[in-house]
DNA sequence: TCTGGGGTCCTAGGACCC
DNA sequence: TCTGGGGTCCTAGGACCC
């Protein structure tokens, strides 16, 4: 029988930034780009619980998130602490992280930064492994003052669904009995790979729930989407044979940069241009390359129309 | 009310070859 | 002057993820 788990830390950036700050104790914090009161661009990369409760969440602009903290502060509630975040120190954490994964689970496959599967097959049972699952999270939280999330089901997809069902700090196992009755009711956006699009597109046709695309024929899938179609009609089955595999090499490296006034100005632009390329070529020697084939310039306007030029070397 | 930075994967279409 | 079909490689753009 095949078991595997997926381990998701809860708010990973900003959870590191109050364990370390005894100051921020309970204080809304969002770990992102600079606010610059509120004239900033850019968006939120992680906002604690207590700056969710403000409906301040990843991936919003950080103008928005500092208005939304502006507004809190007017009703007498603790502004939001803004914070640029150490990458350093988060990928430190998480190496400890994986370590401990690893510890409980050695065959793993590290998804993200706050992220991994790992394969709780030889544990011979879903209450063995949700008896594992508890201890690991309780490690993490007693040595490194922190919470995970645990999906445990019989394929990645559907593991990566269930930790994300319960948060922060759940717990959710979905036994092969279960799948389709756990599924069904979902939004077809708990899907990985559904994103903002896909999910408006599916909406228009009448589609909102797991169970509201079952109703449709693979080819009726395919027909509507594509090649994806024919995935779609798999994943909302639960159905997911991919292998736990070990992280692959690079395929690209780069950098991108966003000015805080928008410009046309070649004496500004070429030389900002000139820097990411030599940071991204001392990137390319750290790592250990030494052949490269393809550059590609990206340039994006005030519009948000983003244009690509690449040559072969 | 605008939309970061670092990535992966997929698709359409053109160039080129036989 | 008009021109196939299969295959591969490459570029541009877009969706998606954290």
């Amino acid at each position: 029988m095949r078991i595997i788990g997926h381990l998701d830390m809860d708010a990973f950036f900003a959870s590191i930034e109050e364990r370390d700050n005894p100051r921020f104790q309970g204080l809304p914090i969002v770990v992102g780009a600079d606010p610059r009161g509120g004239l900033g661009r850019g968006v939120v990369s992680t906002a604690n619980y207590a700056a969710r409760a403000y409906g301040i969440r990843s991936a919003l602009p950080i103008t928005r998130a500092w208005r939304l903290s502006e507004a809190a502060r007017q009703q007498g509630k603790p502004a939001a602490i803004f914070l640029s975040g150490s990458w350093r120190r988060y990928s430190e954490v998480s190496a400890a992280v994986m370590a401990l994964i690893k510890e409980h689970a050695p065959q793993m496959q590290q998804r993200s930064v706050d992220e991994a599967y790992f394969d709780l097959s030889p544990t011979g049972s879903f209450p063995n492994a949700t008896a594992l699952c508890r201890l690991l999270k309780a490690r993490i939280q007693q040595e490194l003052h922190l919470t995970a999330s645990v999906g445990i089901a019989p394929n990645k997809l559907i593991a990566k669904i269930a930790s994300d069902h319960d948060k922060p700090d759940g717990l959710t196992v979905v036994a092969p009995a279960d799948v389709a009755d756990f599924l069904g009711p979902l939004p077809l956006r708990a899907i990985p790979g559904v994103g903002p699009v896909t999910e408006q597109f599916l909406q228009k046709r009448g589609l909102r729930t797991i169970n509201d695309a079952l109703a449709l024929s693979q080819e009726a899938l395919e027909e509507l989407l594509g090649k994806w179609g024919a995935a779609l009609y798999s994943k909302i089955r639960g159905i997911d044979t991919s292998p736990l595999r070990e992280v692959a090499t690079a395929k690209s490296i780069s950098e991108q940069t966003t000015f805080f006034a928008d410009t046309l100005a070649a004496s500004v632009l070429i030389p900002q241009a000139l820097e990411l390329c030599s940071h991204v070529h001392e990137r390319l020697h750290e790592e250990g390359f030494t052949v490269f084939r393809t550059v590609t310039l990206m340039v994006r306007f005030a519009d948000f129309t983003t244009l690509t030029y690449a040559e072969k070397s």
